[in-house]
DNA sequence: CTTAATTTGTTCAAAAATAATCATTATTAA
DNA sequence: TTAATAATGATTATTTTTGAACAAATTAAG
């Protein structure tokens, strides 16, 4: 049985079970271990499924973009990941910018007694940030209840205000050839949040690396550093163009 | 069991039941208590869950606005009185700024049908109208966990470019001599608002009428309305400066 | 305040999973 | 066919995870 076919059985058993086992997987396609085990690496680096030890559990789907306050998410493996790296760049005293993507949100949990100030314009970051030393500015304009988060041309004229030393933005794409965004509010504040910081992280799991959707809104010159668990050969082409890669593989 | 899944499991145990403890844990996911330990410890140093001796128990970003609600809960059938009639001056079309007082967002379950626009600096507001046909604007700056609230420069010159029809203030106190705040920041917001608003209602129960503390920040012509359920006496040298009482007396 | 019980952190060892290396087999292209 | 390439498996070393034992710290009881 060849790749291909065996991606689809993986796939499948996900999809019904939720979770797969290396030494299950290996007895069921008549492979050896080994072989399992770097097919579930192969489909994890292309953001397919999760890597466990031992074997795998599903990437949800179903995942809203506003549906932040579900901590029990099976899939925040890798996007903690993630987030324990972003952490790990943010010293006591930094004044940094978070929007409002789901991965960015996960980052909170990880900086709750840190003495840093946030800007930010999501809502949920805010609820969560908001009993913990943390310190929060509050960007200011139009609510979107659809993104939980503010948007618009006050907001942007809010953030103009304020120099951060590193923000933490999420993606809708990425790509050699610049960064996506899912609409123009989207693409505005990011850009701004960007233009604002002396450092910018992109945090983004594997299912964002080469992924080109709607609206190319910026070179990848507008970021400094991606955080992300893809794999590195994924990353070609967008590593070639000075941008530094902070792999959260584990 | 992957560490993962225990994670989820603890965490929705500690969802469900606000706290668990290692035996019960290192019983139920089939472990050894050292692993549950060490599990309680790892999700305790991403800020998932608080350690306490022999457990954990959950940290609730919900916490303090549920202390809010049970503080504006005191008092709560004059308060609704004043409210219900507060909402009764509001009609379609309306923008409205609404502050940080207790009383005032209590005003908010009167309005959640009416296809108005909120411009408010109140996070318990901005939570309980944000799933409803209310269109809301979030006013920025610097964040006041206290009052759970935005306050200071950034959030006036916010407020100054925007025009209301309507504004619905607490205050800290009211007399004959004018407007009370229980700090600066409270003063300038308060003051910010009136000036922005074509008229400005104050919503407060009786204990607020004559009461003169801390900081007297604006004559009486700053408001144009009063709506409380003070006895008509104690609104005496109010009255009188031309101010509108509306009676929420049952 | 002192003592006993419980909980915790540390160190070490065993087991499992993974990664790395190399040999073998299959596949593809010239 | 033959050489080159890719995929797979076996072996070994490394890492991760888990549990046990014991000393230190904390809490509870007298």
């Amino acid at each position: 049985m060849n790749f291909p076919k065996r991606k689809q059985k993986i796939l499948a058993q996900l999809d019904k079970d939720g979770e797969v086992d290396v030494k299950q997987l290996a007895d069921d396609l008549q492979i050896s271990e080994i072989t399992a085990r770097r097919d579930l690496n192969q489909l994890a680096a292309d953001g397919l499924l999760y890597r466990t030890h031992g074997g795998a559990t599903k990437v949800n789907p179903f995942e809203k973009p506003h549906d932040f306050l579900n901590k029990g998410a099976q899939n925040a493996t890798a996007k903690d990941e993630i987030c324990r790296i972003a952490a790990g760049q943010i010293n006591d005293g930094d004044v940094i910018f978070m929007d409002c993507g789901s991965t960015v949100f996960r980052l909170c949990q990880f900086i709750k007694n840190k003495k840093i100030k946030v800007i930010t314009n999501s809502l949920p970051v805010i609820y969560e940030l908001q009993n913990c030393s943390v310190s929060l500015n509050i960007i200011g304009g139009e609510f979107d209840k659809e993104r939980q988060a503010v948007h618009g041309s006050m907001a942007i004229e809010h953030i103009s205000k304020y120099r951060a030393s590193k923000a933490f933005l999420g993606i809708d794409g990425i790509s050699k050839n610049g960064l996506f965004a899912g609409s123009e509010n989207e693409a505005s504040i990011t850009t701004s949040f960007a233009a604002n910081s002396a450092y910018t992280y992109l945090l983004c799991d594997a299912s964002k690396i080469g992924r080109e959707s709607y609206l190319r809104f910026a070179d990848l010159s507008l970021i400094n550093a991606i955080i992300t668990d893809a794999a590195i050969d994924k990353l070609l082409g967008i590593e070639e163009q000075g941008i530094i890669i902070l792999n959260a593989k584990k």
